[in-house]
DNA sequence: CCCGACATTGCACGCCTGTGCATCAGGTTC
DNA sequence: GAACCTGATGCACAGGCGTGCAATGTCGGG
């Protein structure tokens, strides 16, 4: 009936406290597990909070104990389909875990992944997350100074008390050419973006490695961001050119669907009657009817789970790990059915 | 050269006070802009604070005062064209105005909602921004009584101190139909998933009102969740009916690219000469040549900005407001030309 | 030389919580 | 009945910050 406290701010323990006719200790006993309050008392408390839609103030608890719950995401190019599927698998299980994940935008330049890697300190964020964007070693130092740990995806990089989670992208580079050789190609191509990430370098790394050892050289198209209209402008590169490739292995899905579209739409080729495509990430649009694309799947939920483990571990010392994950290939219909 | 300060808590404003030789008052004030210190103690504060990696605790900061800076995303779903393209506006936005996201995944079954908007007060949130899913008067109240303010997309509700975004779905389904009577659809189609959101409901809502001004009832698939599988589906379904529709409105571009790709793929059919298609939301995949979708376009930026205009702006009364967008129709080459 | 105006600085308090320590009630054991 | 143990409770403090208030120092004007 008499509805007070109405005022501005939150409800806060001491208000709860008035409310049940108990101290105010005893309330911040009944919401931290393990502590010592008697049933009588615990319920008066629990119905006040009720009644008044309390809920422990996480920022005054984060002050007290040295953990705040809270996680910084990293990132740029959100809007992109593997992006967020990172990003997507990251937060669920960061919240399962009993953490929560704050994102924070960059545009890839090292000026905003300092000013954001100086936001979550400032939040006094347990780790950050970073997925794009490379922090310089006086960053980490900073980061690992303010007891913040940094968890890198996809880089090359290993500094203190820092992990590292990485793919088997050499490899995949390398099974993509061993892939396109036994289909029969004569003249594989490599499709990639300029974008220098460790990642998409050791992709193709592979690939020109297995190639060479066979004495082949692959045609390679390498520019633009990593985007479907780079893949457009790369396929359409590729295909004017007097040895046409039949056979191509992009080191992105979003490159890949470029690419066939390109074939298809403005050459006029057949996938894979007339040319043989393989992609990496394995985005949802991959796996469309339009594209139907072989490719290697990224391991998303696996690369989530290694990255909450490690946070939920101990502090390890100032060694610094790697996680390495593999990508297991995804045989679709954009690969001749004899290369399999 | 001596790098104290290494146990495990973050440096604090006491250790910058120490080291420059001032009152960690100055200290504080160096950073609170407007406040009154002399350029040669800021100066040396300034100084400390770099050596040793200082940052502001933006927790103790919101403790007092009435402002945290987060801001709360709630949302289902997140790694889905639209949403993250909408999440992506809106953290860069909120990032601008001074603010940071704090992400919080939902099922979109109510309990989740109304676990993440506990977490969100939980964390004194300045706000929270809800896409999906939807809570109760009662949650509403809650999260009113503590100081958090609500932004709804694209939901029907109103309720008091909160804010809804909504787009004229209805006219943009009506305005479907009106391009498919244009182009000579004689036996126009609707396919839409079977979630209950206000916003698919209105834009059906639209468009078989004008139809029915023509005395045409249109031939309908309904069923499934928001997703390119169920497009398939849907297509499938229609295609295989007696009377074959031959133009098509679907709620949603991601339905939409099942539809096409059920069109080409399984029946073997032209799109747009023996289909028209029209989809909603414009994602990234309508403009790919796969597609090449005639859609509506989703207002992003003008979303993200109105939302974040509202939460800087004054606590306004106890009013609900409602920020109507519309949403541009684009053209591509789903559509018979003769329909523009 | 004196006085008022003004800028700067530091003390102390409040914000909201968790927790060590002391207190106290209640019950058990001899 | 006394000694003792146990569980519950409250006090007081810490944690990092912003800010009102008072004190100090400085400068200009008269």
């Amino acid at each position: 009936m008499g509805a007070e406290m109405l005022q501005k701010g939150a409800v806060s323990a001491r208000d709860v406290a008035l409310a049940a006719g108990v101290s105010r200790t005893a309330v911040s006993r009944t919401f931290t597990p393990g502590a010592s309050v008697s049933p009588a008392t615990r319920a008066k408390v629990i119905a006040a909070a009720d009644a008044l839609g309390y809920h422990v103030n996480n920022l005054a608890r984060g002050l007290t104990r040295a953990e705040s719950g809270i996680v910084a995401l990293i990132v740029a190019e959100l809007d992109t389909p593997y992006r967020s599927r990172l990003v997507s698998a990251l937060t669920d299980r960061l919240q399962t875990a009993g953490k929560v994940a704050m994102m924070i935008n960059t545009d890839r330049s090292d000026a905003s992944v300092e000013a954001a890697l100086k936001q979550a300190i400032g939040y006094r964020t347990d780790a950050a997350i970073v997925l794009s964007g490379m922090p310089d070693r006086a960053l980490a130092d900073m980061c690992l100074r303010n007891g913040l740990r940094l968890v890198l995806i996809n880089r090359d990089e290993a500094w203190p008390g820092t992990i590292r989670v990485r793919l088997d992208d050499e490899e995949a580079g390398a099974r993509a050419a061993r892939t396109l050789l036994r289909v029969g190609s004569e003249r594989p191509a490599l499709a990639s973006s300029a974008s220098a990430t460790a990642s998409l370098a050791a992709r193709a790394k592979g690939f020109r490695a297995v190639l060479a050892a066979e004495g082949v050289v692959p045609i390679e198209a390498v520019f633009g961001a990593t985007s479907y209209e780079t893949g457009l402008a790369l396929g359409t590169d590729l295909f004017s050119r007097e040895a046409r490739p039949d056979g191509i292995f992009c080191v992105t899905d979003l490159l890949a669907c470029g690419v066939i579209d390109a074939a298809r739409h403005r050459f006029n080729l057949r996938v894979p009657d007339d040319l043989s495509v393989i992609g990496f990430d394995d985005i949802p649009q991959a796996g469309w009817e339009a594209y139907g694309m072989t490719t290697f799947r990224q391991p998303v939920t696996a690369i989530a789970e290694a990255c909450v483990a490690w946070l939920s571990g101990p502090a390890a010392g100032t060694e610094a790990e790697t996680v390495r994950l593999s990508a297991e290939m995804v045989w679709r219909s954009s690969v001749a059915a004899s290369g399999r």
